[in-house]
DNA sequence: ACCCAGGAAATTC
DNA sequence: GAATTTCATGGG
């Protein structure tokens, strides 16, 4: 079973799933990415403009098209910043194929805490290593429904796992996490989990508050700063206002942009960032 | 050995 | 309060 969806503008896989925004796509050699979205494994490439997603059930089309954000029109979205400033423009054209994914909140917040003073390759191993252990088995285009692990690896079939729950990562202790080699972010995992199904944040209320005051609940974690909270806001609610700064974005913003402010960029910041950030780490001679 | 990696907390000045 | 150090881990 697969789902297609025709006539996809702006979206190339390789620039979506491999600039940083998400950590869970595997390219393979066939240039096909596999991944696993909300509990659903999928393999998922381009035929011309189609998207084609194998092992996806047709229930899930809506959640699939919500996950690549097919309602937008990131052409008119990508002239409209190109107006902004010209170094936006050629960043832009340089990968016209990017999307800002729809994840999850939780995987987003889970995710981006790893990811600090850390680099990509080895965030995304952690990631893998967290889901292997904790979270939940499924199967290519069923949902594994059994919560014990004895369905796991019955059959020779490959199996592949969910991100985990928050409730499962609050009931762990620092030392549980060991085998995930995050070092001193286990704590911060653990903490973020437990305010989340502690329901001490709630992470769906955070869509529609304004924007400082979403970021502020998120910073209540040990371990969530200011970054941390923008790209839980962007990449996990969709709030495409949200402008993560880190070490190339601000260097970007400082020398490409001669110290502009990222609000120039208006409602779609985010998309701004993510073009940005990508365009500087695959040249970083602009910095030299 | 040293430095850096999509930072943030802890400590010091 | 602002500047600096520390925090695990792995790769160059």
């Amino acid at each position: 079973m697969s789902i297609v969806f025709e006539n996809v503008k702006d979206l190339d896989l390789k620039e979506t799933l491999d600039c940083g925004q998400c950590f869970r796509w595997k390219e393979r050699e066939d240039g096909s990415f596999f991944g696993v979205v909300r509990g659903r494994a999928a393999r998922a490439y381009m035929d011309g403009d189609s998207l084609i997603l194998d092992g996806a059930e047709e229930a899930d089309r809506e959640m699939w098209f919500d996950y690549f954000d097919l309602g937008l029109d990131y052409g008119a979205v990508r002239e409209l910043l190109s107006r902004v400033h010209p170094v936006m423009a050629e960043a832009a054209r340089f990968a016209p194929g990017i999307r800002i994914l729809r994840q999850e909140p939780f995987e987003a917040l889970i995710s981006f805490i790893i990811s600090q003073n850390n680099n990509i390759k080895r965030i995304s191993g952690i990631v893998e290593r967290l889901c292997e252990g904790f979270g939940e088995p499924i199967r290519m285009g069923e949902a594994c429904s059994s919560r014990t692990e004895d369905c796991a690896d019955i059959s020779g079939e490959d199996v592949y796992y969910r991100f985990p729950t928050a409730e499962r990562l609050s009931a762990l202790t620092p030392d549980d996490l060991a085998p995930i080699r995050a070092g001193f972010r286990h704590r911060y995992i653990i903490d973020g989990a437990q305010k989340v199904c502690g329901s001490e944040i709630d992470l769906e209320a955070l869509r529609d508050m304004p924007y400082d005051d979403a970021k502020r609940e998120l910073m209540k974690i040990t371990g969530v700063g200011v970054k941390v909270a923008d790209c839980t806001l962007l990449y996990g609610l969709h709030r495409l206002d949200g402008f993560p700064l880190d070490v190339w974005m601000k260097r970007a913003m400082a020398v490409l942009f001669d110290g502009m402010d990222p609000s120039e960029f208006g409602e779609y910041a985010g998309i701004a960032q993510q073009y940005i950030f990508h365009y500087s780490r695959m040249n970083p001679g602009l910095f030299e």
